[in-house]
DNA sequence: TGCTTGACATAAT
DNA sequence: CATTATGCCAAGC
């Protein structure tokens, strides 16, 4: 078989990447979501880390609400470049989210349940 | 073209 | 509950 045309898109609209933007950007204020949630919800469960890829690659000032996705620790996620995360902290605390003295949230309650059904 | 790293998760200890 | 080890896929070099 040959290759059509070889002329191929960089970004397709498709992309796994895009639609994870589209799973954060459905988190409510005051909830928060883990990386492997946000897969799961995005159709690749296990694939967690491409969430967080994703998030580095989000541009400056995005409309998606970044900061509310969290590791399955409850913790924010270090990332290589050095601090930053202070800024997600004080997203999270802005929107109603208590920090315990480890830094890290109560997933138990703060986490994000996307179900057609609240609870019961 | 192939190896290494990475904003993680889950299971085992 | 904390730490360690392994697996996952994609982007970078």
């Amino acid at each position: 078989m040959r290759k059509p045309d070889g002329v191929r898109m960089e970004i397709p609209k498709e992309n796994p990447r895009s639609l994870i933007i589209d799973v954060v950007r459905r988190i409510p204020a005051g909830r928060v979501a883990t990386y492997g949630q946000v897969a799961a919800l995005a159709g690749i469960r296990g694939h967690a880390r491409q969430v967080g890829y994703a998030m580095h690659g989000l541009p400056a000032g995005t409309d998606v609400p970044w900061h509310r996705v969290v590791n399955a620790r409850g913790e924010i996620s270090s990332r290589s470049s050095g601090c930053g995360g202070e800024e997600q902290r004080r997203r999270l605390e802005r929107e109603g989210v208590k920090f315990d003295a480890a830094e890290r949230i109560d997933l138990a309650r703060y986490r994000w349940r996307a179900r057609p059904v609240p609870w019961e």
